[in-house]
DNA sequence: ACGGGAACATGATTTATATCATGTTTTTGG
DNA sequence: CCAAAAACATGATATAAATCATGTTCCCGT
């Protein structure tokens, strides 16, 4: 944990940002990104370290590079809920600052990551002038906000089975396969799938355990391969 | 509910409407309200009428300008989760509209209501030159978002007596008090109330019932009124 | 390589909540 | 104003899921 503090040691410019183009960065202009590649600091997170805290302040936005983090926010008794799951591509922290808050969920990298960090001011220099990222983040806000009415619905009214079993087919679309085509592509504990499902961890674990018995799933190291996406598909309930 | 299908009937200015100044309009200039003003049609819904509906094609946007609406988007086992109560001042369906998605949610008219249409033409042209609008509608959007994931944390985590509790304080919080300063200002039946709690309708009707009997709320005709507070509050265990 | 802690697993038990059932009250439409 | 249908209420029961408890396995750091 105490490990490797240092969050240097890798630069990408903007400018030629594999990533970017499946972002919400995509359309900007050349000078737009010269301004963001000035003022952006690449930073480095091992497996399990924080990129932010809830409670803290925004300072600018972070763009995944490379790796994978999870983005969960604290129940009052302490419990997390994982309520974004990231990638390469994928912008965080944005929400905080542009709603004028301070942040609501906590970043935790659960792969080595790359990211950088944009200050706000640059940030918003850019969404001043750019009205091509305004309605970029529109389509974004609004898309996710429509997700997160449907996770809503299914919490309040689907049995912890089928979001367990839907569960793994957002980690399927979020990560996709591995070369076998079958095998997801993210390392979560019994602990974070709970709390992406939102349930205990014991049911968690038990359900999953269920899934392996019932040749849905199968455990591969730490990762989960699906070995019958049609049941797992009709255990989810969903009309795919 | 056959009554009455005529919707027409009202007419307002949108320079001089006065729920504009609580909505994401209220620094649009002259030129902008007046092209909102000649494109757009005033409606109205009797309690019960349907102002949209869930997989429908958006064609604009709804200014509530009187009345209470309710939003709620539909499991697929037909139950539906209310996700959004809206009062004068809201403005309804930008959601969809902006992420170029069908509806993903049904309005309807908790009471008699007045609204004015806009067409998605009208409503687009000002946002393409409009910049302050379009932060407007970020910065809500991302508001809505964070309390998206407040309502999934608290699904996932709270007990539904705390929930319903919490639902209270939230429809005190939308609709306000009556002027004896303890009536909830909005009639909702037990099933929209479990509806929005997320929840079975008899438990929502037992837990009020419990409200009741521990001197926390009274009924008063369709409403109810909060008589204890600081008991309600302690309930929802929610730090106020 | 080993000890210790985290993660995983699984059984037993409890509990919250949904469901089923039935009755009463209120509202609504003809 | 009356009949029928919603809405509300409440008890009994079933059940899903949390919690409690214990043991095993897997890592990780020293």
């Amino acid at each position: 944990m105490l490990a490797d503090k240092h969050k240097g040691g890798f630069s990408e410019a903007c400018e030629t940002c594999g990533s970017r183009h499946k972002s919400i960065f995509c359309h900007l202009a050349l000078e737009e990104l010269a301004l963001f590649n000035e003022s952006k600091s690449c930073m480095s997170f091992k497996k399990g370290q924080i990129i932010f805290k809830e409670g803290g302040h925004p300072l600018g936005i972070y763009c995944v590079n490379e790796g994978k983090v999870k983005v969960s926010h604290s129940g009052q008794d302490g419990k997390d809920q994982i309520i974004h799951l990231a990638k390469n591509g994928d912008v965080l922290g944005y929400r905080a600052l542009l709603s004028s808050e301070k942040y609501n969920a906590t970043a935790v990298a659960i792969d080595d990551t790359k990211v950088c960090f944009v200050p706000k001011d640059a940030f918003f220099q850019v969404l001043k002038t750019s009205h091509g990222l305004s309605l970029e983040i529109i389509k974004l806000l609004a898309t996710e906000l429509r997700r997160a009415v449907d996770t809503i619905t299914d919490l309040a009214q689907k049995p912890v089975r089928e979001r367990t079993a839907e569960a793994l087919l957002f980690l399927k679309e979020t990560y996709g396969f591995e070369e076998d085509g079958a095998t997801i592509d993210v390392v979560l504990s019994r602990e974070d799938i709970a709390n992406l499902v939102g349930t205990a961890t014991e049911t968690a674990i038990r359900l999953l355990s269920e899934f392996k018995n019932d040749k849905i799933v199968e455990f591969v190291g730490k990762k989960i391969k699906i070995i019958d996406m049609a049941k797992l598909v009709k255990t989810a309930n969903i009309l795919y």
